[in-house]
DNA sequence: CACGATACCTTGACAGGCGAGGTATGTTGT
DNA sequence: ACAACATACCTCGCCTGTCAAGGTATCGTG
């Protein structure tokens, strides 16, 4: 994990709307896909995941179902809506401008 | 101010050290020169800038001592320090690792 | 039947950003 | 002379997102 919590924090629900513009997933799955898609580099901590659920549902930007497995471990699944595709495509290009904007303040000496 | 604050949450104090390598300065003087940099994309408020210097004086990162204008609105210099020099370093690779990191899980579908 | 993996959830503490408020000096306009 | 604004500093307390810690339930394996 050496990316730190504090310059992931404001990326979670963008990363949770990105995974789930794929196509509709669930809490332990989507945790497992970002820290291997990261190379171990980052991942959510539980708590942060189902707290992102609950504000990213209440906000309109996913909704959620549960799932019909056999028996077994229930699995809520989260499905991204029209309202979180749109937010999605204003967070990337909002990291576009990010990285823009923190390479001259970051990388650039002076 | 195009650039939330959340995200720019964790970067705070890496600017601050990068505006700082580049010579000694003072709040007023870095708060202005950020935002001009980032072509008004984001700015410290106040506030954030002076805990940001509290934070950084008490880890050791910067020093600090009152500049000798002649009359006038008094200035409180900051310099970085040689741990704050290393830790730059190591916020500038974490930049860079971000980037990637974040683009594989936002830029990319699935 | 214990143990680990899967899979969900909540509570409370903590840390950083910042709105709101304050102080003091110098300059500029009327 | 006096208001208004820019410069320049500071603090208090709220808000929000992260997460350690704790909990529940099912299934497969030894």
């Amino acid at each position: 994990m050496s990316i730190s919590a504090d310059i992931l924090r404001g990326h979670t629900d963008t990363i949770i709307l990105a995974q789930l513009a794929a196509g509709d997933s669930y809490g332990y799955e989507i945790g497992k896909n970002v820290s291997q898609l990261s190379g171990g580099a980052c991942g959510f901590k539980e708590a942060t995941l189902y707290t992102a659920f609950r504000r990213l549902e209440q906000n309109g930007m996913i909704s959620s179902y549960w799932g019909q497995e056999g028996p077994g471990a229930r699995r809520r699944y989260y499905a991204i809506t029209p309202a979180g595709r749109d937010q999605l495509e204003a967070d990337r290009r909002e990291w576009s401008e990010t990285k823009a904007v923190l390479d001259a303040l970051i990388v650039k000496e002076g």
